[in-house]
RNA sequence: GGAGAGGUGGCCGAGCGGCUGAAGGCAACGGUUUGCUAAACCGUCAUAGUUCUUAUAGGGCUAUCGAGGGUUCGAAUCCCUCCCUCUCCGCCA
């Protein structure tokens, strides 16, 4: 969420803001958000004008009893009766003020965080700049290469049909070799970002409050994406950014431990609601898939050094399986309300002929740890500041799957195991 | 699920109707002392909103002792509801 006061001398920035992301219709709100920032002035006047007054009263009270004063037994009665009628009126100013704050954070929260000068400016997808070099491995398919469904089924590694027997669509089940070979990548990835990349490994809770939801941005803007359990009033993530930025929820961070770099292992849930008939085949879209996620916590002034070393650590994966990919810096028209830049890792997908999002990195600067009143001191007596949080998918396996599964392929339609990846899985050829 | 205990500042911890934004300690910061380090001593040390001024600083007012409501002229303190933590019992992967 952005501060009031920088939206308040900021206006035309914000506004500049929403029109690069598309989201002209959002201006209005802005209006709204301060026009109502004034009335809430007028009446934090009146109901801390009403307040001190009866302190006042009180304290007096206090001040006459202790001496011991006789003659205001009487008195007591008349200092009631005004009392009982400016006490209604702070509960009327109370109650109207109550509803301008609730309406402004409703806009707050639902207001996009800025965009870094180094966002190029766009309206769609087809904006997103290829950021350096698209990176190539050179993999044999002098063949015609099968797809990742074709080879999970001959092959019995993948189960879309049983997994959607058992809960529905979107859910898949990795069987045999498929589920070794699953649980292998992300043990590799962990591996290599706890012994490699310098990350603590968190295993975070896979249900997540409100509070959680809202610290990370997911709510309330994008709540229709996430599973519910209303018996309870906990969400299924859906990515492990949630419980692992909120880890840190309404802490004051001790200094000397910035920055905080963790990288956690999550099943991640999403009900993709309104994204039927777009690349909906096999994992190119589920509902359930399994992630490693990178989530940095920093000083103000590191978090745009911090946002290159994630990207460096999910394209270290890459290299390491010789998975072709490529980086996309995103326009300011495709870009995610929360974030302030991003990156996407796309692999490639012979079998598609397509490149497939597999990690997205972002940096959201204060825009979470405002929500989530995440804080540190810059220094001993200094005022507390928010710290930046980022994070990156390092990365999907759903995705990356499909593209490990079709480049490895032989021409007899067996899999190579990668290999880095033969000492997780325990075999060398599926 | 049942019974009990408890949630106070960066941390620990006192307070249990008005003099408490909150004792004391730790940590931090500034200083004195010191050959250096350490120790000792002195001082400073919450956040937010709003407003004023001789306005890169200072002052006033307001709020904040898990959250929300209530009682009261007045609540960290009394009452109610909820949330969370801990201990014991039950159930259970």
């Amino acid at each position: 969420m952005l501060d009031i006061s920088y939206i308040r001398q900021n206006p035309d920035e914000v506004l500049a803001m929403l029109h690069n992301r598309q989201l002209a219709s959002e201006i209005q709100k802005v209006n709204e958000l301060l026009a109502l920032d004034n009335k809430r002035k007028e009446l934090v006047k009146k109901s801390d004008d009403l307040k001190s007054l009866r302190n006042q009263r009180s304290k007096e009270i206090a001040e006459r009893k202790k001496r011991g004063d006789k003659s205001f037994g009487l008195e007591l009665e008349e200092i009631r009766k005004i009392a009982d009628v400016e006490g209604m009126e702070l509960a009327k100013v109370d109650t109207d003020l109550g509803q301008f704050e609730e309406e402004m954070e409703n806009i707050l929260l639902a207001l996009p965080n800025k965009l870094h000068a180094s966002v190029p400016t766009g309206r769609s997808a087809a904006d997103n700049q290829i950021y350096g070099e698209p990176v190539a491995f050179v993999h044999d398919l002098d063949f015609p290469v099968k797809n990742h469904l074709e080879l999970g089924k001959s092959l019995s590694i993948l189960d879309f049909e049983r997994g959607a027997k058992v809960s529905g669509a979107g859910f898949p089940a990795y069987i045999g070799k498929g589920a070794r070979l699953e649980r292998a990548l992300i043990n590799f990835m962990l591996d290599m970002h706890t012994e490699r990349h310098g990350y603590t490994e968190v295993f975070p809770p896979f249900l997540v409050n409100r509070e959680s939801l809202r610290g990370t941005g997911q709510w309330p803007k994008f709540a229709d994406q996430v599973y519910h359990i209303g018996e309870d009033d906990l969400y299924a993530i859906p990515t492990a950014e949630v419980p692992v930025t909120n880890l840190h929820r309404g802490e004051m961070l001790d200094t000397a431990t910035l920055p905080i770099s963790y990288a956690a292992y999550s099943a991640c849930f999403r009900r993709e609601a309104g994204s039927y008939g777009k690349d909906t085949r096999g994992f190119l879209r589920v509902h359930q898939f399994n992630k490693v996620e990178m989530v940095k916590f920093t000083r103000p002034e590191e978090s745009y050094a911090a946002l290159e070393e994630i990207r460096s650590h999910a394209e270290a994966i890459l290299v390491a399986l010789k998975i072709p990919y490529r980086v996309l810096l995103l326009c300011s028209g495709d870009i995610s309300a929360n974030a302030t830049k991003c990156y996407d890792i796309e692999v490639w997908s012979p079998a598609e002929q397509k490149y497939l999002e597999a990690s997205s990195c972002s940096n959201f600067e204060d825009y979470q740890a405002r929500r989530s009143n995440i804080r540190f001191k810059p220094d001993g007596k200094s005022k507390p500041e928010f710290v930046h949080t980022l994070n990156g998918s390092g990365l999907a396996t759903s995705r990356l799957m499909v593209s490990l599964l079709e480049h490895y392929q032989t021409p007899e339609g067996h899999i190579k195991v990668p290999e880095l990846l033969q000492r997780y899985t325990g075999f060398e050829e599926i």
